[in-house]
DNA sequence: TTCACATATGTGAAATATCGTATATGTTGA
DNA sequence: TCAACATATACGATATTTCACATATGTGAA
């Protein structure tokens, strides 16, 4: 992962709100992500896509769903700049963090 | 300095080399860059000029040269995260740290 | 096998970022 | 005041990114 790929997938609005959801709750479908950013679907697979093509998201089908997560590979560094980025910038992501808690705890997603 | 932008700025090759070799050396001038990253005047400066309307780094005035510096205002989470990316990635600035090193050493810049 | 649903992708248009070149500004010393 | 140097910026051209919309793919249930 060199920094300067890293650094483009953070410097987009979704993708950076993505990867700190995915920080903060370990993993999330399609539609969750979809419900939290508030955003149409092909908006939110493309910058899916993009991430995992770029190695920062793994990628896992259950069933109809296609759950997302951090790439457990990542470099150390990188997730140490998104955790340090998560815990300062709570005002940031704090609508869409909601959105996806609740979203999560209904189970059966969405 | 929200997250978005502080990432936007760190997305391109020269600005993030730039924010890496100041995170390393604390201060250096615009030949010293131009130098240190073999790029044109007029490259370096437009992108030291983005860096500084973003509140990234501060510039002062001695004489002819103008010196920059990571902005003191910079919020802790920035300056962590900037740190950590230098430290975990010595080989993408590498070339650019031993020119600008050099460069410092012949004092009277460049 | 067909339908409904979840997700992915193709395509061209629009927005945005970057660059090359020329030129402007600011400073020092003669 | 002028010449030489360091740096900044204006401007049009080009490259890159993002988007909207349509459509394709994959899955499970009936």
């Amino acid at each position: 992962m060199d920094p300067l790929s890293f650094y483009k997938c953070m410097a987009e609005d979704t993708r950076l709100k993505t990867l700190l959801l995915l920080t903060c709750v370990n993993e999330a479908c399609v539609c969750d992500l979809i419900e939290a950013l508030a955003l149409d679907q092909p908006k939110i697979s493309r910058h899916l896509a993009e991430l995992r093509k770029c190695g920062l998201l793994q990628d896992e089908r259950r069933g109809k769903w296609v759950y997302y997560r951090l790439h457990p590979a990542l470099p150390q560094w990188s997730k140490a700049v998104l955790q340090e980025t998560l815990t300062h910038n709570q005002a940031y992501i704090h609508t869409a963090l909601n959105r996806i808690r609740c979203c999560q705890q209904q189970n059966g997603c969405c």
